[in-house]
DNA sequence: GTCTATATCTTGATAGAC
DNA sequence: GTCTATCAAGATATAGAC
């Protein structure tokens, strides 16, 4: 059906991602339950009403945003293609998650904020692409552990105390400040080196 | 005037702390814009009215307890009295952060989450406090890194992620979960200590 | 100090004209 | 596809009796 010409010249192409990028920058701002559809829609520049040819209900919405960030994150992971030893797939997975984070802090905050305001079903559906993310790194951890190269006593422990230290980046980070990302980059991957290595004493 | 008998035998002093107690357990699970002062009352076997003697509105509740917690930390803080060298007083602090923090979750979210339903004058209050908790660790490094025992090359980024890793702590702990609380400082004083110092390599 | 009652506003969502 | 108009529910906060 590519190409197929619509009846309606209508702009639901355009104004669809305007509902989600209107909601996503407000949510980030105020949080899902301080916004309403009547400013999303005044963001969009139309009325709220018309904001249900786009999403059955408000859910929906922060349902949509939340599982789309988690899976353009794990589809940019897939894309990474992480190889080598467990050291450099460590570099890797770090540099990465860096990367992908620094550039979307509205989503990063949305998606680690917002979970509470998900309904059961939702959660879990999220939850379970969360938990895929942070098995893969679990798995480097794990790998280099049983090669001898790192010194993880705990690699689930392990894992969610990198991967808050990494995403807490988005606590501080802002655009044009102090470092910018390679240097970023530099400081946190020495820090995760060390911390997954054994020391000298 | 301590000691002086009041002229009603108010039951204030009692319900006061069970208002902050409910709006505390309400809005770590909800948010603050998704609680209301409704349901804060039904909580404590109030009606809604009664609320209002106990604060001036649902933004000074928010922000009493945020307050609160801060306070709190520092004046514990403070009491730890941290001594010795560098690696001593980090690892006291670490043992500290995990020790305070671990018991507290609901304190935990909130303070961390509820940043943004703060108004600016309140937010910035709270800001002050965490900075100025934030400011002991960096001290501690940047005395570290004076003394050669620390290889921190950003004392100040380094303060964040270290805050940030251990915070994180409270997304995955549960009260008689997996690991005591020992453990789990021993793990994570690890992972910061090697993450501070020079490495073998 | 707590209650009941209420004023005033805002909310998510829907109906129907165009 | 967007508009205007509206419904029903729930919000914060206040007033005044007890």
């Amino acid at each position: 059906m590519a190409g197929m010409a619509r009846k309606q010249g209508s702009h639901s192409d355009i104004t669809g991602p305007r509902v989600r990028a209107a909601a996503l920058r407000l949510i980030a701002r105020h949080g899902y339950a301080a916004v309403s559809m009547r400013q999303i829609a005044a963001e969009v520049g139309i009325q709220a009403g018309a904001l249900y040819n786009y999403t059955p209900d408000k859910q929906t919405l922060l349902f949509d945003l939340m599982q789309g960030h988690m899976t353009d994150l794990l589809a940019a992971l897939e894309a990474a293609d992480l190889q080598g030893n467990s050291l450099a797939r460590l570099e890797g997975f770090t540099r990465f998650h860096i990367r992908f984070h620094l550039p979307r802090p509205d989503q990063v905050f949305v998606s680690y904020m917002e979970l509470r305001n998900l309904t059961d079903e939702n959660f879990a559906a999220v939850e379970a692409l969360r938990r895929a993310y942070e098995d893969v790194l679990e798995s480097i951890l794990r790998d280099g552990e049983a090669e001898g190269v790192f010194a993880v006593p705990d690699p689930r422990i392990t894992t969610m105390a990198l991967i808050a230290m990494l995403t807490g980046i988005s606590n501080w980070y802002r655009a044009g400040g102090r470092l910018e990302s390679d240097k970023i980059e530099a400081i946190y991957w020495d820090m995760v080196r060390r911390a997954v290595t054994a020391s000298a004493r």
